[in-house]
DNA sequence: CCAAAAGTGTTCACCGTACACCCATGA
DNA sequence: TCATGGGTGTACGGTGAACACTTTTGG
């Protein structure tokens, strides 16, 4: 069964990072200065180490292409089409990763890369690959995670007014909701806890501030 | 980002084979001949062609190890701990796939393998490598995509009574399901026919016999 | 005082659940 | 005639959806 006398593929990761930035959900994307797609935006990744496991690899790329560090990463699908890649057979592993909206600043500061960019997923830019298939089925998954589990509260800081987190809802979802099922739903569901701090400073009713029961730990509903 | 220059891992399809046999789900497993986990179960699978996309790898190493073909198979998650094969970095894509119940006979005939065997995932021997992981969460994709979704039709043949359909659901959740309870929710989803035929010769009441509004296609509920 | 977001309840339709008896057949 | 699975309806509680006004603040 196993040998040693087959060609081996190469093997990649390459990361879908959502975020929440004006009123919309984005990706972000790095320019490639190299041939093939030279110019062309494609997702962060790249060769996983011989030694060193697909998540850690991902995490690995996620923090040296971008910075980032410390969020939800959850592996996709892998895509492995023969063709998928001109120069030689290359299958990924595909990831996509969530980062909280409170931690955008820190991105552009670490990453050497100035060819990094935020993108609307509903505006693409041509992509690479089959990086665009990737991020589309990123995000199906993202927006049927928020129906059976906390995965939104990923895209906030640790505390949080329900406004905010209903607007994550809304933005993947791409539709309103109603504001008082909205927090029906989600108190009743039992995974937030008041800390009793108001978020004053706005100019207009201060809001009640929530945290997560469990922060980090992904909670399923139902 | 892209180079020739390192050292490629070796990457297999693992395939979880699912059929109900005995009123059980059970696993299609192979006693490997070779080391390491000689005389141990493994999943059947093996290496990816260079050439060959993964999941057309996944149906051939179908073929080759049981004689199955034409059945429902579907991309699982991708292992690739540095350590879950002993002689070189493996990366093993897996998937799971369904044998509807009046396919059985057909496998043991065209498999070379008088190795292969069937297991309840409920008593299962020793495995190789980390199958056992893998199945354990192929059962559990499994066992929640009955809720959401048609997979179930795939273990029975083009046309069934609502018994047999029963009793699918009933082995995979692990609980039984009130009749009517089931007959109400099946029928009104709407992807059931009825064929007006009916199964005779058993020695109690016939069964109205049905079929898949939409053969082969996996639909979703709600 | 005004703009802007926060906060709050009720009604209704629908759906999942609990529950028990008769039917048709082959042996 | 009897054992075996097939087939059927109703009542109830819970849940998701629709729907509008008052409150609090900062400017």
């Amino acid at each position: 069964m196993y040998s040693y006398s087959h060609p081996h593929p190469a093997v990649t990761t390459d990361i879908v990072i959502f975020t929440i930035l004006e009123e919309r959900l984005q990706v972000l994307l790095i320019r490639r200065a190299a041939e093939p797609f030279r110019n062309s935006w494609a997702l962060p990744g790249g060769f996983v180490n011989i030694d060193e496991d697909l998540e850690t690899g991902a995490l690995r790329e996620l923090q040296e292409e971008t910075g980032i560090r410390d969020i939800y990463l959850e592996q996709l699908y892998t895509f492995g089409r023969p063709d998928r890649d001109p120069r030689e057979r290359v299958i990924t592993v595909a990831y996509y990763a969530l980062v909280p909206i409170d931690q955008l600043q820190s991105i552009e500061a670490a990453s050497d890369a100035a060819a990094l960019a935020w993108h609307p997923v509903d505006r693409l830019p041509a992509l690479a690959f089959d990086h665009g298939l990737i991020i589309d089925l990123a995000r199906q998954r993202l927006a049927a995670k928020l129906d059976y589990s906390t995965i939104a509260l990923q895209f906030l800081p640790r505390s949080f007014s329900l406004g905010e987190l209903q607007n994550v809802y809304e933005v993947i979802a791409g539709e309103t909701i109603d504001k008082r099922n909205f927090r029906k739903r989600i108190l009743g569901a039992g995974f937030l806890v008041d800390t009793g701090k108001l978020r004053r400073g706005n100019r207009h009713r201060p809001a009640r501030l929530y945290r997560a029961k469990s922060p980090g730990t992904l909670s399923y509903i139902r």
